[in-house]
DNA sequence: GTCAGTGCAAACTTTTTGCAACTAC
DNA sequence: GTAGTTGCAAAAAGTTTGCACTGAC
């Protein structure tokens, strides 16, 4: 069983890596952008630009614009610390540091997102033979109906049923 | 191996199926809806809203407005006759009636996606054990650098070195 | 004849861009 | 000091919505 690194350790970690990255690319290492990535590792799960936005101002008390949160995300995701989905209408984001979750499942009434552990399937999709690509990393979604929604749908149902018969 | 079904064979069915789901939803089989869905199942790969609605246009010879694409489209979705993905900035459709290509690779430099044929994954896919969950279908994306990108990078590298030696 | 569906344009949302001000180096 | 970054606001791109008109039933 793979244990999650103590947090800490993780953060301070991917600040070494976007750090690196940076002066490879000879970007400057503003607060701004270390401040994003941080604020990105505290999270759990997705997001998407507008709760990083409010999330920055109100948690960590930094405020950026969102011109700023666009630009550094490209670096992010190009330094491979950061991958983005596009599910409902706005991008969502995801920290991929250390991170295996890339299976989700979708529910497509509710839009909830639930993550799926399943080291099998993942060393199935890793091993996949790909003819002239180069693999990096992928995302696997399972669309469906989630149980909570599977049950309010059989109540629903239910219901209908006993309306007709009145 | 299992050989592609003749295409008129596939769009009399589709149309039939659509039909059933028009009247099974008290909606109107009007002569817009059929021509979306001709189109999209004459349509070889995938396609976003603007390239459908030139293509109706030029191809079809039949005038649409956006607006009608966007509500058809919602409906074949929900027919599960057609599937949405996002990856770039506007969302891209598929026809997915008698498909198995739910496998795609995105190369994240030039933004080609390129569909993947293989029913071991797929099977091994369609066979996850999922918890609470009652699956419908399914989309894989694996990012990576297609060949050609591949190659033009190699090249890049190599003409940059050169020019630092002179 | 009626009302769902359509086209059009305006509105809205998300993302990108141009530019002046700022600051990491 | 200077060029890369930022914030802001305007623009662009993609999608949704309101409304008058049309046509499927």
């Amino acid at each position: 069983m793979t244990q999650v690194k103590d947090n800490t350790q993780v953060r301070e970690m991917v600040r070494q890596i976007f750090t690196e990255y940076l002066v490879q690319k000879k970007c400057r290492k503003t607060p701004e952008r270390f401040a994003i990535l941080d604020m990105i590792y505290s999270l759990d799960g997705h997001f998407d630009i507008e709760s990083l936005y409010t999330l920055m101002e109100e948690t960590a008390n930094f405020r950026v614009s969102r011109a700023t949160l666009y630009n550094t995300l490209i670096l992010l995701l190009d330094a491979r610390l950061v991958v983005k989905h596009s599910f409902g209408n706005s991008s969502q984001y995801e920290k991929c540091y250390n991170q295996e979750t890339h299976l989700h499942m979708i529910c497509t009434q509710c839009g909830k997102v639930l993550e799926l552990h399943d080291e099998k399937l993942q060393d199935d999709i890793n091993g996949a033979k790909l003819k002239r690509f180069h693999q990096s990393h992928y995302s696997l979604y399972i669309y469906g109906v989630c149980d909570k929604c599977y049950r309010a749908n059989k109540r629903k149902l239910i219901n209908q049923k006993y309306k007709k018969k009145k």
